[in-house]
Order: C-alpha cells, then structure tokens, then sequence
RNA sequence: GCACCUGUAGCUCAAUGGAUAGAGCUUUUGACUACGGAUCAAAAGGUUGGGGGUUCGACUCCCUCCAGGUGCGCCA
C-alpha cells in the first residue's frame, strides 16, 4: 500500500498540475473510517478549497471528474461528505499484488542510526522505570532495522558516578566487607537495591555519614584502593546483571559507552576546542558564576555550566562531547574489546581506553535516538542547540530525544508491596518510584511475577505439558506481557503501576496476539498439504457471500498498511501505535475466524481464499509481532 | 518566576484538524458434539475540566481560567 500510495501521489499531481495548483504535501491519504467511503480517501478538496476560496464539494466533483479513469488500480472514484474524494480499488488485483510480494522486505538504506538506551546506573538493579526505556529503546531499533538502516544500540554507563560511591561506603565501612566478601555476593544488583535505599536514608540523616560518603568518592577518583577496585568490580557485575535482566526480555545491545573512557580519551578537550572557537561556550559574566565556563540555553533563557570553577567538567560537558562524537564531529575515538557474547553469539563491545587489537567501527551515525525520560529535555534539547551552533545543522536536526514520561506507581501498589505511604501521599493518583527510597518494583521481580502467573495459566489449560515444553512458552507470554504492557501508552502518558493491569493476559495485551497466532498457526498445522500447495494464486474474490468479502477485503486493505504504520510510529515517536494496530489486526482476524471456517469449507475456491488471508495475516503479523519483541509459541 | 506535559465512559487508556469520539477492565446476558473459550457476540456507560476564538469541519490549533504533574544545582 505504501508503494500504491507513492505512486497515486505522483499521478494525481501530473493529471492535475495544469488546472489546480496543488502540492504534493498537500495531497495526504487516510483510510476512510468506514468501508463504505472507500479503501482511501483524500481531503484534498478542503486544502485547495481553502487556499483558493473555493467551495470544496465543487472543486472535489470536478477533481474526480478528471482522475475518473485515469488511475489503472482503481475501480471508482466518488465524492462524499461535502468534499472528500474517495478511491476504490480493484481488489482482485490489490489482492493478487498482495498475494505476489507476500515475504517482500524493505530495501536496505545506506544511513545509520544510532539508539542508545537503557544507561542505568551501574549501582543497583533494574526497576519498571527502567524496563520503559529498553522495552521503547527495543523496539525503536527493531523499527528501524524493519525500515532497512543500520541500527546501532548504545547503552551508556556512567561508571564514575558519585551513586557507585554511595554503595562502596555502604559495603566496606557499612557492612564493613572487604573485597573477597564483596565477591561471594551472589545477585549483587538485587543485593545493592536494598543496601541502596539505606545508605541514602543514612546520608539524609547524619551529616557525618554523608562526609564519610565523600571521602570514598574522593578515593575512587584518585584510583586508590580497596575503594577504587570495590567500584570497578560493582560497576561491571551490576552491568552483567543489568544485561542479562535484559536478555530475558531480548533485549540486546552492540556496544558499552563507558563514561570513565570519555574521560580518560579527553574527548571534552577536543569537543572545548570547537566549542571556544565558535564562542558557544564563553566565561561567566554571572558573578555567582565566577570562572565557569557556561554555553547560554536560548530556550530557557539561563547560563548552564559546563566547566567549573576549578577546572573540572560538568555531565552536561561530557554529554555533549559524547554526542558529537556519535555522529563522528570529533576528532578523537574510542578503543573498543569484547566484553559479553549472547547464547546466539551476538558480541557486545565496550569501549577502552587503550588500544586493543581488532576493533569494529562505531559510532559516525547519520540519525541519533537518545532514550531518555522527559526529566532531561532541557539537556536534550541544549545539545541540539549546540549541534546547531557548531555548524552542524544536519546532525541538529537528527539528534532526536526519544522522550517519554516516567512510570510511576499506585497508591494501592505501594501498600502491595509493603511499603509505607506519607499521609499526604495516600490521595495522589500515583507515586514516583525512587530508587533511593526502595520504592519500586524490580525488573527482575517482575518478570518472576508475569513467569509464575503464565506457568499457572499453561498448566489449567494444558494437562501433561513437560517442564521443559511449558518453560519458553511461560517465558514467551511474560515477555510479551511486559513489552506489550510497556509501548501500548502514548510517550507523554505516565505510566501508573498496577500489578492488575500489568498481569493481564486478556483483551488488549501481549498473550491476546499470541494466541491469535497460535490458532492461525494451528489451522496451517492441520491443513492438508496438498490444499497449501494449490496456493499459487488466491483467485478472485466472487465466490465470497457479501458479509464475508467485506470482511474479507478489511482485513487485507489494513494488512498492506505495515510499512506505512511503522513509518508513521518512527516518524511521530509513537510506538504505541504499533501495539493498538497490532491489537486491532488480531481483533478483526480472531472477529473473522469465528464466522467463517477454513478447514470445514467444501467449496476449494473459497477454502482456497480463505487460506490465501491466513498466509498473509501470518506473514505481515509475525513481522509486526517481531518488531514489537513478541515471539510465538508453540502452543498455549 | 521561567520552560514543558496532562485533564476524554465507574477504572486504565485510544483517536494524522476529517465523516457517527473508540478499546480493554468492571457489570449484565449469551455462544463450544472446539479449524484451541487467553476467544467471540450483545447490553450498559460521554456536555472530551470550564469559557471564548480560528475553520467548511476542533478531543486535536490559538487565548483565558481551573485542576494536577515534571524540569530549571559549580549533582549525575
């Protein structure tokens, strides 16, 4: 349908350039919401009507007056709704063109995007919060390889962070654990989240605690030990765990930004250099201020620093050389090893400071995706306006801030889970989650939770299923819960959580368009083989009685819209329209297979096309589920 | 104070300025001698926070008021 839509666009300008004057931008097609306007319709006739002052049922008549014909897909043209001009295709040849690219992919694209996400702090385990960033960040890749670039997935770790210092002191002066001890804790991310939220609370409470705290901040700068060493150690177990909490979700990553390497390489330097020339990054005149290095934010209109007054560089500094260096604007690169291989063999990289031999090329993107919660788009957009400012207009524009807001927690959710609420808490629609306070609901937990809940409902409805058989089906409906549960909010929705809402494996949700699938693919499974092998044309669609060929001719006409819809979601940051289309594609299947039998069917040139739409819902909804994350078990 | 976001059915959420504002949950009722009931069908549920404006057309854009949230540090 996208290549049919190009190609009525470019027609219809060429047929109506000399009487109207009409834009290709102005020339948009949209599905009709009902069948009976049409399988597209345009509201051109409105745009010209405007600009021209004309009466748009006018100009719409005579518009489809002059198409009449003149489009070879198309059987009619008619005008309804005081101007809309709707088209009706020829669905016999729609179907046989459908029919005919059925596996096509899209052609590979030369630009390469680079998506960074997750970027946890390496200092505990992972939340729901978190869970939204990757489960987005994923999914905005896979919708990008779909369109055929080169996907780049960054994950950043900021690994000289005052947080990893905050569960030092907690270990060693705390707990008093030395480094061997340190080791033997099993689950480290899970074993910090707790140890986390107390040494905060100690910090807040004593003044000496958070001295204390300081000083192994101190030490782990100056590379003195044990400090220096419990910090590396955490900062990499913490980041396997992070990792591999992920991977239970398949969510991967090509490459580790290190913050201590854009440190230790002086990428700042460099990035200072350009920064200084262009004036972008001047002195203070803010006597507050005095001897900061500041880059002036327009939009806010307020000096942000960058250097401060004794010399040492901001995390705004070192963000913004970070992100010139994805798009290959500095003149200095990362080292890279080997650092974690996947069961399927997929390499992580991570950078290093020192040269290794055998590094691949990163970074040099054409397109950047930062996935990063809408609290940091002052930061976000404060980089594009340097972008801007350096001379680079084109990256500007492509260093795009995928934002969304946070995912918060009920009321109700927070007494769940034992955890106590402020009095003036206990009305508020939801309740942010802090890590420092303990108050969320771990990555892993949570996955635990959707794991047993899918085990529990496999076994009612499956008897003498093997352990073995039921545990990546189990797996298969949690993630797809999960993911599904976390793109199906619009991006600037804060997510509330509830268990109940998060647990459900019925309506809208992930397991509802597994087992579309698993039904679809159960029909195949038990059609005879010589009945597939006469699909080498669907046929035409007038055996089908009325009712059915215009449910029929639904289900095909949103089916070819899968590369528009994907583009649309990149284009508009709106993954979630992914999750509602998918949604709406099973819905009208599942709406379809319940009136009208497949393998019951005496008569073959029905059977036959009722076949020809199980093959191609299967094959535009497995690539659609993919995209999403969602894999299809075997059965359920 | 400045900047950004939100307000839609009892609840959780959808809706490219477009045709009669849609789903799920909940409640009530119905559908299996099963192409798999994690499904399907139906009922009920709305002054899209209030008021103005722009337009052929507004949940959507503009203004204003009300209610809520987030960001704005020589933290990261």
């Amino acid at each position: 349908m996208r290549f049919l839509q190009e190609k009525f666009k470019k027609q219809i300008c060429e047929i109506l350039k000399n009487d109207y004057e009409i834009a290709a931008a102005d020339l948009m097609f949209s599905l009709p919401a009902e069948r009976k306007f049409g399988d597209l319709s345009t509201y051109l006739a409105f745009v010209l009507a405007k600009k021209t002052k004309n009466k748009p049922a006018l100009l719409a008549n005579s518009m489809a007056g002059k198409l009449q014909g003149q489009l070879q897909e198309i059987e009619a043209i008619q005008v309804a709704g005081g101007g809309f001009i709707n088209f009706y295709l020829r669905r016999d040849q729609f179907l046989l063109y459908q029919w005919q690219n059925l596996a096509r992919s899209m052609p590979p694209k030369t630009e390469k995007v680079i998506v960074e996400h997750t970027s946890i702090n390496p200092n505990k385990a992972a939340h729901i919060g978190h869970l939204r960033n990757s489960c987005l960040g994923d999914i905005l890749a896979r919708c990008c390889r779909f369109l055929g670039y080169k996907v780049e997935v960054q994950n950043y770790i900021d690994d000289t962070g005052i947080q990893i210092a905050d569960v030092v002191w907690g270990l060693l002066y705390f707990q008093k654990k030395d480094i061997t001890a340190i080791k033997k804790i099993t689950n480290l991310a899970a074993y910090l989240w707790e140890l986390y939220a107390e040494v905060n609370q100690l910090f807040a409470a004593n003044e000496d605690y958070a001295a204390a705290r300081r000083e192994v901040h101190k030490k782990i700068e100056d590379k003195i030990n044990p400090e220096y060493e419990a910090c590396l150690y955490i900062a990499e177990q913490v980041l396997l765990d992070h990792i591999r909490t992920m991977a239970r979700l398949d969510i991967k990553y090509d490459l580790l930004a290190r913050e201590s390497d854009v440190i230790a390489l002086d990428f700042f330097k460099a990035a200072a250099a350009e920064l200084t020339d262009r004036q972008v990054m001047t002195r203070s005149q803010d006597p507050d201020k005095e001897g900061c290095l500041v880059i002036h934010y327009e939009r806010e209109k307020i000096e942000k620093i960058i250097v401060r007054s004794n010399g040492t560089i901001t995390y705004v500094g070192k963000d913004i050389a970070y992100n010139l260096w994805k798009f290959g604007l500095l003149p200095c690169d990362f080292y890279y090893r080997l650092f974690f291989t996947y069961p399927d063999s997929h390499p992580i990289h991570m950078t290093a400071a020192e040269p290794k031999p055998q590094a691949p090329p990163f970074g040099r993107a054409d397109k950047v995706y930062n996935v990063i919660d809408v609290r940091q788009s002052y930061l976000q957009n404060l980089i594009a306006q340097v972008l801007d400012q350096l001379g680079h207009p084109e990256p500007s524009r492509n260093f795009i801030h995928f934002s969304y807001e946070m995912v918060a927690m009920t009321p109700d959710c927070v007494r769940e889970m034992g955890l106590a609420l402020a009095p003036e808490e206990e009305n508020k629609s939801y309740i942010e989650v802090s890590g420092r306070k303990g108050r969320a609901v771990k990555a892993d937990d949570l996955i635990d939770q959707l794991i047993a809940k899918s085990e529990h409902e496999l076994e009612s409805r499956n008897s003498g299923l093997s352990a073995a058989e039921a545990e990546p089906i189990s797996r298969a409906i949690a993630v797809a819960a999960l993911r599904y549960f976390m793109v199906k909010f619009n991006l600037n929705t804060v997510i509330a959580f509830d268990f109940k809402e998060a647990l459900n494996f019925e309506g809208d949700s992930g397991p509802y368009l597994q087992y579309t699938m698993v039904r679809l693919n159960s029909i195949l499974k038990k059609t005879a083989a010589a009945d597939l092998a006469v699909e080498k044309n669907p046929g035409l669609l007038t055996p089908l009685e009325v009712a059915e060929k215009e449910l029929y001719w639904e289900i095909i006409l949103n089916l070819s819209l899968l590369e528009t819809q994907v583009e649309y979601a990149l284009a508009n940051h709106e993954l979630s329209s992914l999750a509602a289309y998918a949604y709406s594609l099973c819905q009208k299947f599942n709406h379809y297979y319940h009136l009208f039998p497949v393998l019951a069917e005496k008569n073959l040139a029905i059977k036959n096309l009722r076949l020809t739409l199980i093959l191609l819902f299967k094959d535009k909804v497995e690539k659609l589920l993919h995209i999403l994350g969602i894999s299809i078990p075997k059965r359920m």
